[in-house]
DNA sequence: AGAGATGTTAGACGGTTTCCAGAACTAGAA
DNA sequence: TTCTAGTTCTGGAAACCGTCTAACATCTCT
């Protein structure tokens, strides 16, 4: 709770009791809900929680760093407080997305990319979890 | 023309001026453009074209592989002709999409990822392009 | 030509996200 | 505390994108 104050300031967030009803959730969950799903999910704590101010704490989060909002499944945008370096793999029959470590995956590119800087990479991969 | 009258009938589209319309552009474009984009363009030359259509059509296309539809940049889908395993390059600058041949780039995992079925995978790498 | 299937259209609709304007709240100063 | 100025929250309206609908047009097959 305390630390999780400290987090927002230390982005520039001032805190609020919403803001960290919503933080206290997304930025701590391994899924990757959609904003619907925050919202239903943190109103059961705050039920007067409006629907403009997930999208807007949301938002805000996303451009402050703490989060990131990805589209793995066509047209579905979710929001992913690992904002570290990594990659995604998505169970095509449950929908479920899963993050992979970095470093499991190595990328190697040819010539070919000479013609471009690249910044950022990620990796999607697509198929079924298999069920140990 | 004949030829894409061959390749529509091949995947079980019936030919039909609208559609023959979309599919001049959709289908030989380099770009990645929108619904949207498709219906701006295409209306310049059927003029009575709806928005309806277009996506019919565009989705009809996808169904039948002659599409495949794709967000590569954050809340935008995008249509591309390239239905064959190929990567992306997207310049922020521009929110250009270049495509990546297949072969350029190596992608290979170690054991962090035995637990997952790969149908699939693709790499989305961002930055800018190098001004030759 | 006629019947039935298929395709097209404009506009209505639906879900998601943003905008808005007023009310509530916050931090800081007195 | 109390005041003030700025920020945040809220519910409803609006925008946006894509889909659905129902009437009409066009094909295909006989």
């Amino acid at each position: 709770m305390r630390e999780l104050i400290e987090r927002l300031r230390a982005s520039a967030v001032q805190a609020t009791p919403q803001r960290l009803a919503i933080a206290e959730y997304v930025l701590k969950t391994t899924d990757h809900p959609t904003a619907e799903e925050v919202w239903k999910r943190v109103r059961r704590r705050c039920p007067t929680l409006s629907r403009a101010t997930v999208y807007n704490t949301l938002n805000l989060f996303t451009e402050r760093g703490l989060l990131k909002s990805r589209t793995l499944v066509e047209g579905v945008v979710v929001f992913d407080p690992n904002v570290g370096r990594h990659h995604h793999f998505v169970d095509e029959e449950t929908m479920t997305i899963y993050d992979i470590p970095w470093e499991a995956l190595t990328v190697s590119g040819d010539g070919r990319i000479q013609g471009f800087e690249v910044r950022e990479y990620q990796v999607v991969l697509r198929g079924r979890r298999r069920r140990s």
